[in-house]
DNA sequence: TCGGTTTACGAAATCGGTTTCGTTTCGAGT
DNA sequence: ACTCGAAACGAAACCGATTTCGTAAACCGA
């Protein structure tokens, strides 16, 4: 038999299809013990699996979660993806993923396509641009922002706890003797999570009374390059600590310092966001604010399919759930790069 | 209204259920402009989105392409689900992700979610473990396979030409002025990749009167900077020149190599596989044989679209696409780490 | 003007599950 | 023994699109 319906089960079997279907979802309205079994049988021996399409249509879940990120050259993303998909599957879901590459207009049409598809519920690392198609969205289906917020609110967001992350960063440097604290950031990226780094950054400069200040590098390479080695000469004389705001402005800061050499100069302290491979062995070590990708992920998932259950059980517009920020703690990697 | 259904629109169009769907996916049975023109003003008016669980249901299609990857830590795997985000988007569909984490047992599970939830085609990475499986799922539909082979073959495969980009590392090496070339692989790499390579390698060294070996390190980190160190030692007086046979192997060589000092011992000279990011940065340029991801993922989503068309417009089991294998010829990047 | 072929469209079957509702059976309580 | 409620299960409606098949109108050459 070349493709087995639910009927065909139930007829081999000799009970209803309404009871295979029972017990595919081991549904409430229990059966015998026997009925079980031999349903169970019928099942393993024809090696039967149920269409999702059908099921889909009439119970209106797919058991799919969509996930739109935005950049996934970011091992950020990656980690998380991996996360997401672990998480997901141990709930009986899938994965749809899509990749808006940081174009708004891209994650726009992700944002729709995935609805469209269907999808239970959707998992958004917005690159920006979207607040209102995304608060849309998040009202009319199960919607966790990762990571980056949306302007207004009122959608669940999961992130780590990056003022915290940032102090441990600031300890760390102040620890290994730097007088001096610059965070650097990028022209082009003005996310929520810079912003939000950027200002606990200020906070923990004049909690401590330490000087220093926020350099924006510009997009262009050279440009950056040179603001960079112009900063470096403003501090000259002084012991300076540099924190990246993230993994790329890191990448453009080494290959600044490149050219001043392979180790760092004297005096010279560094840290940075984002637990990239290559923090291990660039100057035998950086100091990294890591995020736990992992937890991130599983309360992700935690979250949606709370939202999911809600939607699924309730009737009407009640019951509906708060929105809720989770932080999730990180913790700092301690290197050779703020070694005294 | 809440949600419309098709026949909704054809009620207020004034036309039957049957032509609106003919609308929707611009069927041959041609309208008229002014039908046509009717129903696009209800659809825009009234927003109106066709449900994909009932179209999937009827025409057995879903216009998902499922991807399972085996490590997405690797840079490779991050480009390659942009690129088939991108292509699978282009042709309208949308991609269903799985990571199995080298996991064969994983991977196993992905491959009957996946095909369980309905998908058009398959894309696999596959960790090995699986031949047969896949083979069997590449005989109930469309299946490409992305970078490794499966070990009975018949399975179309998208993967780099190998062969060439040894040889043009050898070049490089060579051209540097290295007299003994060792290519360094790991003992838990048992890939088709890997052993082409190591073959490629091996016969470039005899094609031209080269020696040299295969070097295979260790798992464990510091076995394997052992392993390295000692190998290094053996040629010492030689300029020696090494290929790393993968991103995560270069890693290691350059936590190794970091013990010795910053920059590169004189007189030796390496490159390697994959163009990660840091690629750019360590050494001042690390001389880089990089694949053309982009375009195998184009090709790879162009050749399951093919073999889905097939399946979709063909009856019996006439017109079954004899297995192909696509080679996607990637350049080298030379850098610092090879010059004179 | 007339047979024949296309073109435009509608009625109804269909995809394969789930879900509602109703019926029968079984067991416990008195 | 009889009632009653719960448990086990079946019949049939249902989800919302696509697709087949049929028909009326339009077109067309002779």
């Amino acid at each position: 038999m070349a493709q087995m319906r639910i009927k065909d089960i139930a007829a081999e079997a000799g009970v209803s299809p309404a009871t295979v279907s029972r017990y595919l979802n081991n549904r409430p309205g229990q059966m015998t013990e026997e009925t079980r079994a031999r349903i169970a049988a019928v099942i393993e021996r024809t090696g039967y699996r149920p269409r999702a399409a059908a099921r889909n249509l009439r119970s209106s879940r797919t058991n799919l979660i969509g996930v739109i990120l935005a950049d996934i050259a970011n091992p950020f993303s990656s980690a998380m993806l991996e996360g997401l998909s672990a998480s997901a599957a141990a709930r009986g879901c899938s994965l749809m993923t899509a990749i808006s590459g940081n174009d708004p207009a891209k994650e726009a049409e992700s944002l729709t396509r995935l609805i469209d598809a269907g999808v239970d519920g959707l998992v958004v690392n917005t690159c920006g641009g979207n607040d209102e198609a995304i608060a849309a969205a998040a009202g009319r289906l199960p919607v966790v922002l990762l990571d980056r917020d949306v302007a207004d609110g009122g959608v669940d967001l999961v992130t780590s706890n990056n003022r915290e992350l940032v102090a441990g960063l600031v300890d760390a440097l102040a620890a290994a003797g730097s007088e001096r604290l610059c965070l650097l950031t990028e022209a082009s990226d003005d996310s929520p999570v810079r912003r939000e780094r950027a200002e606990a950054f200020a906070d923990e400069l004049s909690r401590r009374g330490l000087a220093g200040e926020v350099v924006t590098l510009a997009d262009g390479g050279a440009t950056g390059v040179g603001r960079l080695d112009k900063t470096i000469r403003n501090y000259a004389g002084k012991r300076l600590g540099l924190i990246a705001v993230n993994g790329l402005v890191f990448l453009r800061l080494t290959e600044a310092l490149a050219q001043l050499g392979p180790s760092l100069p004297a005096g010279l302290k560094i840290a940075t966001f984002d637990d990239y491979p290559w923090n291990h062995v660039l100057f035998g070590g950086v100091t990294t604010a890591a995020q736990d990708t992992l937890t991130i992920a599983e309360r992700v998932v935690e979250r949606l399919s709370e939202r999911i259950d809600v939607v699924t059980t309730t009737v009407g517009e009640a019951a509906k759930l708060a929105p809720k920020r989770i932080e999730i703690p990180g913790h700092i990697e301690h290197r050779a790069s703020t070694s005294r």
